[in-house]
DNA sequence: GATGAATGAGTCTTCATTCAT
DNA sequence: GATGAATGAAGACTCATTCAT
């Protein structure tokens, strides 16, 4: 625990070929077995090599997937700032950007996110959210003229999917902003922006995000 | 509900209370020890039962995790009934109210919350994006004047929150979401329209929103 | 252990039936779900009675199983009993009959014997003199001019189980007989004149053997 | 043989000694306290090993005792051709031979085949036709003048043993049999071949089976 | 007598980790 | 450095048996 770091940082080329194998192999598994069969011994032999040697270079199983998550976030500020390419982007494109990087990189290996993410959680979790989805719906429904959305039900998995994802994010990182009521009003305002129609102007205040969007 | 063929349904005021001291004994462990070290013969032992007895009620190990959470949902769908309280609210009304029971149930049980929804994830997985988000903040920042929030931080927060949520929930439950452009158009949607201030009426439009909430 | 046969003795008629309902749910079990899944608690719900009843009759699942085992012999020698009716039969008749006896028992309640008998027999347990009783059969062909048997197949595979059977039941009846030659004479003794032809007279003098059997 | 494809095949000798221990383990453990006291941790223990090493050759307890009882098939096959030793035998020999090699092994380790055998079978079992062997003993002993065998009660045990172990034989492995009338047919052909005095030639007829055995 | 809730030792099995070779 | 055999604590789950109601 307090000697992390301790291994790893291979500077042969031989080192750098197994630590790479045995990270390939790390995500096979995950993808292949998912997090629960997911085990130091099954690791290094999809890897080819002993268990001695993944030790060699990763000291827990925990810091082997740190790494696997580590260099997923690389890859995915890497492909951001390809996609930028140092320049100023104004704030439309920044998040089209950030929309796209995220969701593509999730596409691309979606088995290894859900592996990933959902690793531990029950199958209940998912769904328990859901009746609530519904009725939100149904809400929707009954002031679908005043909404901008078109597809409600979508709106409504976003606006849940918004909220819970704040909550989760605050309870894990920032516990802080459950207390005031900084977040929620800005969560408030996040979503009732989205959902409701711009009384004054339908079309015209706000265009560049209608575009249609490279797939 | 109760369709829940757990191994057998209480019959006798015995049972209840032993049900009823596992489940709190689940969320007590799972609080203290996260996860991970979630076992049934530890909630047995701390909720003073057998594990013979914990098999009589909960058929498995994830039985009990899911009843659990079933618990959590129904409350939280209780708490929202209750506030709602059969009235059709309007679209801003619901979402504030569905933003404040959430982030209450979160506030109410910060542990389990945790435990539950971080459970498999690595201690990595909340930091991973920092860095995106400080890029993103920065992004901000060069675009102040053109956007609507104060707090640029937390406006980062939220969107980074909202498209990793987004992106999850997608691949957990909706991949075909993935595919097409319908799920990224209307993430960007949401965003943009959270974060660009109206150009043309910067405070007449759309005031319900700034207004002061009930805590 | 050593309060054997403390309990039971149902004198009243309720007793007697719960009795009854134990030993036919026993049974039931144990030809739906075999010998390993065969306990008291299965038992007890199947009967329709409480584990409590159960051991009010029968002071342990040994017991029961017992108890039904008895019952089944009880009920092969009435059966025995019921065809030779008092009669002298001559030992031929005799031979015929007791054959009978176990053949229609063990067809009856097939599934029974089975479960009772393989109970804890691994599944190579009934093959594992399969290639003795090959080699056997094939030298059964390059003599079968001087054998009786049509069907040399089934004569080895007759000849195999009643040396095993001999074996086994001296182990566990009658160890003395396996260190003497008397066991070991009379079994070949019995294998080769059933085996070996008679040359005098070919189908004069053992005359009664070959005739029809009723099924 | 080498293609039971085991968890894992030795490599070094350090594993088969583990192999080995562990199998010798099983034999004592199953000798000592037999098949239901027999666990993989007890079995690990009196071997002097850890459970994690037997994991390590035997994938579950059930391989470990069909390992068991294949060796000792195998011993018992190599013991016959060693006997036989490639010749071609006359029946007489043959028979002679198959009866010594499965006595022999019986013998030589008694414990092992009772645990083996009688594994799941309430002790119960063995007596359960007690009664019917004696009742045949008379029958026999109203006959002797007739019948070949001198030892009756020997004869009543071959007699008995031999109808219900092809009875069981049939059972779990030849269902068909118990259908027809072929077995039941040959089942008396060899007993009554066996124990009916041949009239014609008193001790002429068939003269090899009576020598002397080799014990 | 009957009930069924409770017990807890014991079962099989896994897996992160170590260390002699 | 690499190997892979060995470890053993720990986990999920079962079931014969008891005993308060």
């Amino acid at each position: 625990m307090d000697n992390k770091r301790s291994r790893r940082s291979p500077q042969q080329s031989r080192s750098r070929d197994t630590v790479e194998a045995i990270l390939v192999a790390t995500a096979r598994v995950l993808v292949k077995d998912g997090f629960e069969k997911l085990s130091t011994n099954r690791v290094a032999r999809v890897a080819g090599v002993s268990v001695g040697s993944l030790y060699q270079y990763f000291s827990s199983k925990h810091e082997l997937i740190e790494e696997l998550i580590e260099r997923r976030s690389e890859a995915m500020l890497q492909d951001y700032e390809a996609r930028v390419c140092g320049q100023e982007l104004p704030v439309e494109e920044s998040i089209r950007t950030m929309v796209d990087v995220i969701l593509d990189s999730r596409r691309l290996d979606r088995e290894l996110a859900s592996a990933l993410s959902a690793s531990g959680r029950s199958s209940a979790a998912p769904n328990h959210l859901r009746e609530v989805q519904a009725l939100l719906t149904r809400s929707f429904m009954a002031h679908r003229h005043r909404l901008q959305p078109q597809n409600l039900e979508l709106a409504a998995f976003l606006v849940i999917s918004s909220i819970e994802a704040a909550a989760d994010s605050a309870v894990a990182g920032r516990p802080e902003l459950l207390e005031g009521g900084a977040l929620r009003g800005e969560l408030v305002e996040l979503l009732v922006r989205y959902l409701v129609r711009d009384s004054a102007n339908e079309s015209g205040v706000r265009p560049a995000v209608s575009q249609a969007q490279s797939a």
